[in-house]
DNA sequence: CAAGCGTGGAT
DNA sequence: TATCCAAGCTT
């Protein structure tokens, strides 16, 4: 059994500290930063989840300029939120954003909650992203924990074992509680993030420009690599799916709208099957007219969990009637603002350049 | 508690 | 090129 760590540092002192140094290196620019409203620093803390800052930038300004406020997010389609979205990965944050949105309208009065308590009860909103938004948008004292805090605060104290375990995350909220003070929370907040950003990086730490280098134990045992100690790694599954690429005699594919929740929910795909007899299956019932061709090279796209390979199988149909409720045929040359998986959405530019019934090369 | 969820950057 | 993993949350 592991001793809780102790503070390396008094409050007052880490906080004097860490403050000094964010005035002269810290992120004073980032969009979320300017007219910051609750609003804002909410959508842009949802976009930073697992991704990183200089991706979210374009896809903030986007949403910023088509969602300029929480009633504009309420009143749009789902999809037109997802295709926002489409490349930003992880689509149950912008379906959960949109729903939120929707319960900020009918439940709070369109004003978004500045407590822990509130907002964590809306979807898409835990502990960590309640702090951050309540400390940056209210200025209340409130507690971060995020993967950037988690980093310097495991270094700063060697503390042992992945933070993925709950008692790991116990000694790192009680510390991160420990240092949190009740003045400048917005600074103190995004301070904590730009340590862990800019200096205290996972690969590369630059400690000769720390201001806690001389008190992180990491440092002194010259093991900041250590730590955080990474998930214990498991064999990535590989899945084998048919993409069916039906096209109608006006160039049109055929789409079809995936489940509300799973991979890539609620966005657009093309139909998928597990081998070529379901998929002929399909078309024997949906579209007993076309004809099949010969089926691409397949190629694969890594996930966080599964490879997926991805045999494209073209065909063609003259016309196809009734569609359905969760298909539509989409016209690659003049696209739908519609929320298109990525692999799809690679695949679909590539038929502007290439004709399908002659693939390039061997 | 483990599994599931995406994409692109860094090494 | 392969691997790890980033401003986590939900089921």
């Amino acid at each position: 059994m592991t001793e809780a760590p102790a503070p390396v540092l008094p409050a007052a002192a880490f906080q004097r500290r860490l403050l000094e140094w964010f005035d002269d290196h810290g992120r004073h620019d980032l969009p979320w930063q300017q007219a910051r409203t609750p609003y804002r620093v909410w959508v842009s803390e949802i976009m930073l989840q697992q991704t990183q800052v200089t991706t979210v930038i374009p896809y903030f300004e986007r949403f910023m300029a088509r969602f300029p406020d929480v009633a504009a997010l309420a009143e749009a389609e789902q999809d037109e939120v997802l295709h926002l979205w489409t490349g930003l990965g992880y689509y149950a944050r912008g379906r959960n954003l949109h729903k939120a949105a929707r319960a900020i309208v009918a439940e709070h009065g369109g004003e978004l909650p500045v407590e822990v308590e509130a907002l964590a009860a809306l979807p898409g909103i835990g502990r960590s992203t309640a702090g951050a938004i309540v400390a940056q948008s209210s200025g209340e004292r409130a507690v971060i924990l995020d993967g950037n805090v988690k980093r310097s605060l495991s270094r700063l104290h060697a503390v042992a074992g992945w933070p993925g375990r709950l008692a790991v995350e116990r000694r790192l909220w009680a510390l991160a509680e420990h240092y949190t003070p009740h003045e400048r929370l917005p600074d103190y907040t995004q301070a904590m993030m730009d340590l862990g950003a800019t200096l205290c990086r996972r690969g590369t730490p630059e400690c000769r420009r720390c201001p806690f280098a001389d008190v992180c134990v990491a440092h002194a045992r010259g093991e900041e690599r250590r730590f955080p100690e990474s998930k214990p790694k498991k064999a990535l599954p590989t899945r084998v799916t048919r993409m069916l690429l039906l096209r109608d005699g006006q160039g049109r594919v055929l789409l079809e709208q995936r489940p509300a929740s799973g991979l890539w929910g609620g966005l657009w795909s093309l139909p998928q099957f597990d081998d070529e007899a379901a998929l002929q299956a399909w078309l024997d019932v949906h579209a007993p007219a076309s004809r099949l061709e010969a089926p691409r090279p397949a190629f694969t796209h890594v996930f966080s969990h599964f490879r997926l390979e991805i045999t494209p199988q073209p065909a063609r149909i003259e016309r196809l009637d009734a569609v359905g409720e969760a298909r539509r045929w989409y016209d690659p040359e003049s696209p739908d603002a519609i929320g298109l998986a990525a692999p799809v959405k690679a695949l679909l530019s590539e038929l502007r350049t290439f004709s399908l019934s002659a693939p390039p090369g061997p």
